[in-house]
DNA sequence: TATGAATGAGCGTTCATTCAT
DNA sequence: TATGAATGAACGCTCATTCAT
């Protein structure tokens, strides 16, 4: 895990029937998706969908639980190559914010739109790694401020900030468009550093 | 409607049904409202419903249309308040957007979510909507940037940033918190000149 | 219900729906029958039916309900007509268990057959109702053999033996059959007083 | 044939997958019983259990020809021992019905209760077998009538009320109760003799 | 023999909606 | 206005069964 290519996206690691989903998903919503619409999109019968998972809900959760731990794995990875510059820490961290929000847009949509839907032992799990995620990044804000390095009066407050403001790239980015996803996480980066007193 | 006070946000407009509708729809979502769980909220039967709305999309949209709406004009006021200062203008339209998305966090929470369940119709009216909004910022951000009051590379994508950013607040406000709406609005203001490069 | 007529079995208190769902059970057991069966039964829609019980379990708990407490008011009416004759008391209940369930064949049938269909908490309630009545007659059979006027080794197991044989007319009386329940009844009195040892 | 041990219980001649179907069936029903929950009681594979039977309506058949054959034999046997004493062909007969119903409990339940399961051939193949045990013992009445050893009015309605009262000892007898089938059997052999007028 | 993977048909239930009153 | 009663269509899911391997 220590070894792990955060920055890389080629491969999708997600099996195919759970990509159909996602895009299924995505387009109508967990509770606007019907089983048989699943089944047609991933080209099984509705039988077989229930061959590989135990029900509709299991396939959201598998989804969420794969999002939340494909984004938490490169965000530990980026955070174990910044070392202790607390500057490169915010840098890569929002990179692997927003390359994961622009490459793995509706996986990513999916995990900020869904937690509602999920039933309350996998939704208290899937907010607990929420929250984990902003800990992670308040932690580096409160690093920076103590080291004077940033300007942030309140922290939890700024990472919501930084947080919604990188999901909302899985709400517009498309690859069709001119913008690739390393130059969008670019420019978020400079947005971060602007937002903590940098630049 | 060139003397509405877009910073208050005292009384709320919505007729009772709909403020019920609101909180269902914000819970479970659209789809995942029933017509029964709706009319069970605001104590009707369920013909009861059907003799105030036509239907359960038509009471979505009622919400919608009212959201957006209430959106554009406070920011028209807002804008017309600031006058010729791009700055200013700058300021007042983020303070207006912060203290809509805490003030009326439900309303707001809905119009960015539930977009996907509209009939086409209507999606592509909120959608209007939608843009018209973000492209009031867009024009504000490229005349500070002509006038070289704000260091913007591209306005569009921040415009987009901003957006979400303060979209984000609907998500977690919580008039039980610590932080007042206007307090949060001073905060989103500051994150916005910083972010164009003021400050 | 102290004044109950417990030989009077004219009117079929059951609504209409209840009496349908009791003729498709007893034909293909609750399990083998599907709710749109039961709905055609009824000359319903489905929804239909949903309107008046809430599941298919509720309908067959409450057929359950209404056998066990018909029973168990006639049972009790005719021990007080009995007064404290022993053998009157033994013979009117046979009477009474023998009437209902040549009068009542097909609730009674089900009331023995449905036992394991029905959800805990309802099987419960059912296995409590038919103990109830067990113990009804077993005391009979004790006080009888107390007091010397039958001739009783086990009476729980006599007492299992005659509720069993007067369950076996729900299985076979027809009504175009050349046996009238008064007659039947009078036959199961005599051989339970043959089982006592009276006679 | 001829000479059967018709006491002998000893050795279930059930193969092993019937009898875990038998146990099944008591526990929910033929209806209430999934080929899934089939197989996994048998340690099989739901194919694997296809190999065995050509359908699960196959697999209660087998049980039931089984049951039926089972008791006809043995009753037979026990009409053979008894010669041409009818008060002997009584008590065998009931020794053997109880013994019967006592040892093979869930066998004699099934045989019982699920002859509404069938499709119509075995149905009417059971039927006819279960007719053919009543008209033994009917006969055996008649007998005793004729001889003017028993005081039988109705053979034929006595029948079914001393089948029903064995058929019962299914329902209740456990072999961790304080009866033995021996001397149930006794028992019941007593109650058929003071039921004909005997004793 | 044995099984992973699949399916058409049907399950119990609920959906948004309507209508007679 | 208001509602008890109803419905066609669809929901999530399981049924008994099959087939390629």
């Amino acid at each position: 895990m220590g070894e792990m290519d955060w920055r890389n996206f080629e491969q999708d690691s997600l099996p195919p029937l759970l990509r159909c989903a996602v895009k299924t998903f995505v387009a109508h919503g967990y509770h606007g998706t019907s089983t048989r619409t699943l089944a047609r999109a991933a080209g099984l019968s509705l039988p077989g969908l229930y061959y590989h998972f135990a029900s509709k809900h299991a396939i959201i959760v598998a989804i969420m639980d794969l999002a939340m731990d494909d984004l938490w794995r490169r965000s530990l990875a980026a955070h174990a190559e910044a070392g202790d510059d607390v500057v490169l820490q915010l840098g890569l961290h929002i990179q692997c914010l927003a390359l994961f929000h622009a490459h793995r847009r509706e996986l990513a949509f999916l995990a900020s739109t869904e937690l509602r839907s999920l039933e309350p032992e996998a939704q208290a799990r899937s907010i607990a790694a929420r929250d984990r995620q902003e800990y992670l990044l308040i932690d580096i804000l409160r690093l920076g401020a103590t080291r004077g390095a940033f300007d942030v009066a309140d922290a939890s407050q700024l990472a919501r900030a930084l947080i919604t403001m990188c999901t909302g790239i899985s709400q517009w980015f498309s690859t069709a468009g001119p913008l690739s996803p390393g130059s969008i996480a670019n420019d978020y980066v400079r947005y971060a550093q602007r937002l903590v007193g940098l630049v």
